[in-house]
DNA sequence: TGTTTATTAAACCATAAGGTTATTTAACTA
DNA sequence: TAGTTAAATAACCTTATGGTTTAATAAACA
């Protein structure tokens, strides 16, 4: 995985008319217009967001008709999940902070940052 | 959790530099010069990405003479990693994904979009 | 007291983000 | 063919981001 690629996850997921927007797209398949509706917001605006979410690799998008169906792919999400396994014992308490995580970096490097 | 703490967290893990900032923190406290040094920027950049990952609650800055050890707060992690969570059967495959959805929003709500 | 060291603040710059409205494209429909 | 619907593009605006350099602050040190 490059950086850039967490970059792009991370930067996908802090918005919260894009958070909303998976939500919804995990009640399944939808057009723009249906995911545009819940929000006091042009469509315009809600294209751009699916753009940052297809950038992210997290919206997939089709063609029917003259509709654009965005589905979900939650890929990406893994990614993320993954990276912030590498501090889960910093907030689960009880380690030597310093001993794990030279263990961690001996394992498996630091590729993930 | 507010939505914009999710913004916040999500936006301060969107940048390498600042990924790599938690890194070392890892590893420990340390001021800012040092965690500086790594990078091909000036002080000033660094303290900027600090607020940013202060305002995300990620770091804690002391004081100790003429320098501000940061340490890392892990805490904030653990709420991005709750809110993944909430799709990690969309990268597991195998479900019904609407059926899933709805047996979560009943017992969750969904108040953490 | 004067100087060095660590860090922040201020002012500035270029580009990106998030929004708008108006216009275009593409496909269905009467 | 003309009109309607769905969505994207273009042009624009405002604010945020990520960086710079120069100056200010705060504490240690000689």
């Amino acid at each position: 995985m490059t950086p850039d690629r967490l970059d792009h996850i991370f930067s996908a997921l802090a918005d919260p008319t894009r958070r909303a927007i998976l939500a919804r797209l995990a009640l399944g398949t939808t057009s723009v217009t249906e995911l545009a509706e819940p929000f006091a917001m042009s469509g315009p605006a809600v294209t751009k967001h699916l753009k940052v979410l297809e950038r992210a690799g997290l919206v997939i998008r089709g063609r029917e008709a003259q509709w654009r169906p965005c589905s979900l792919d939650a890929a990406p999400l893994k990614e993320a999940t993954d990276w912030l396994e590498h501090y889960r014992r910093f907030w689960e308490g009880s380690f030597d902070r310093l001993e794990e995580y030279l263990q961690d970096v001996q394992k498996n490097g630091e590729e993930d940052v």
